[in-house]
Parts: structure tokens; sequence; C-alpha cells
DNA sequence: GTAGTATTTTGCCATTAGGCTAATTATCCA
DNA sequence: TGGATAATTAGCCTAATGGCAAAATACTAC
């Protein structure tokens, strides 16, 4: 029972992290933080086709991070932040250990910025 | 400059959203929290190869989730949290989104529940 | 009905991811 | 030196992902 409720968190979180690990899906979720938008709207940042949006965002619809309506020709999406807060649980139970290990948050950038500068577009 | 240290913070919200999206690594961070363990070790609760887990290991440790040690014949892992931080606090900027429109996460999880048992597919 | 706009579905393609086996490298120990 | 153990690399397979164009669907407005 308990199992079963940690398996579906599994889940859950697979959706969810996969779902956020796309700057477009990420960015589309910032733009739904200021309110509903039709897809058109959401497209309009990015240099992908409609098609494309609707994939990202059935992916996010699939992760539960946002929900839609039906207005006319419009299938508006917004927001539903609730698997947000499930990775921010499982996030908080690291805090320990990254407070323990890490200095400011600053020089952590600074090391990425270092990193980057020695070998830019790393890939194997 | 903004730019550039925002583009950095993409990547690696990318690598890191990416890395933390399959379950077995996941498990892999649980365990480096209660300290550092070589690949055997690590490899020990899971059906999969060594050559697998090595796979893993490559990816946790190009998101920054890990670093890795030289003793004898070993490369003993351990936990480098620094990156849940960065995804602590990119999950933060919802927190107000989701405490407006959500119950008590208990509600949250109780629905996830009922979803399952429509359509299940999922094991123990 | 016809035209126009919004969105999705359908195929297709290239790339990536995660798994495996077999082979290779690194290190210890007798 | 040679055997044992730890870990990685190389090569292969399959499934999933993200992109596209073209076609289909849904709805509005004339």
């Amino acid at each position: 029972m308990a199992n079963r409720a940690a398996a579906i968190l599994d889940d859950q979180l697979n959706a969810t992290f996969s779902a956020l690990s796309d700057p477009t899906r990420r960015a589309i979720l910032a733009r739904l933080a200021r309110g509903e938008a039709t897809v058109k709207e959401l497209s309009e940042p990015f240099p992908i086709t409609a098609p494309s949006m609707t994939k990202h965002l059935k992916v996010l619809e699939r992760a539960g991070l946002i929900s839609r309506g039906k207005q006319a020709q419009w299938r508006p999406c917004r927001l539903e932040a609730a698997p947000l807060q499930e990775v921010a649980l499982w996030v908080e139970a690291y805090r320990a250990n990254w407070q323990q290990t890490m200095g400011r948050l600053d020089d952590y950038l600074s090391k990425l910025e270092k990193n980057k500068h020695g070998h830019d577009k790393k890939q194997s």
C-alpha cells in the first residue's frame, strides 16, 4: 500500500522531471504562470511549428502540469502546479546535503561559467 | 551577460531534470545521500548490468549531481547536491501558483490513485 | 455552403536513451 | 608473473523524442 503509493509517486516524478527537462516546455510553464494562453499565443516566442507545440503540450498535460479548456476553436492552456509541489518535496529531502557541502550559490554559478569557457558544447 | 548566465542555467536545468527523470538514478542519489558508495555497491539493488550502471553514473556526473573518486580499482561516487538547489530555486518560483490552486497534497495524491485505477499498467 | 483561423493527427526522419554482451583497462594480491 | 575483482568501452538493438510537412478536424463568420 505504501509501496503502491510510492510507485505512483515514482511514475509521477518520472513524467514531471521528464517534462521539465525541455527548455521550451519550461518556458511554456513560465508563460502560463502569468495566466491562461492559447496554443497560438504560446507558440509565438518559439521557432517551432504548431504540431511540435501540440506535442509539447501533450507531454505537459500527461505530466499533469497543465490542463486544457475549450472555447470556440481555441484550446486554452492553464498551469497546474501540483506536480511541482511534489518535485519540491522530493528536492527538499536533499537540502541538508547541499547546505552541508556547498558555499553560496554565486560561487557555484561562477564554477559553471568557468567550466563552460573551457569546453563549450560538451557532448559524446 | 545576464543572458549568458541564464543560458547556462538553462543548460544545467536541462541536464539536471533529464538526469532526475529516471527512477534508477533517483534511487542512486537516495543511496548516495547516506554516504559514498562504489559502482558495485550501487548496482546491488538493481537488476541491471555493470555497463548500464556506468551509463547512469555518467549521466549523473555530466549533470553535476555526483562526483567520483579513485581508490585502487574502485571509483567511489558521492553526491553533489548543488544542482538540486538550483532545481529548488526554479520550483520555488511556482509556489504561489500551487498554493493558490491546490488543496492539501493528500487530496492530490488521492486523485492520482484514482486515475491510476482507471487505466492501470504499473507493477508493484 | 465557403472561406478563414486554430489545432490536432498522421507519417516521416534523425537523434538520443537505456538495455544487453563481449572485450578492454586498471588495480590488487599471492 | 598471473589470477581475481572493479569498472569502463565498444558495438548492437529497440523504443522514445523532437522536429518537420501535409492532411484532417473544429469552429467562426460571411
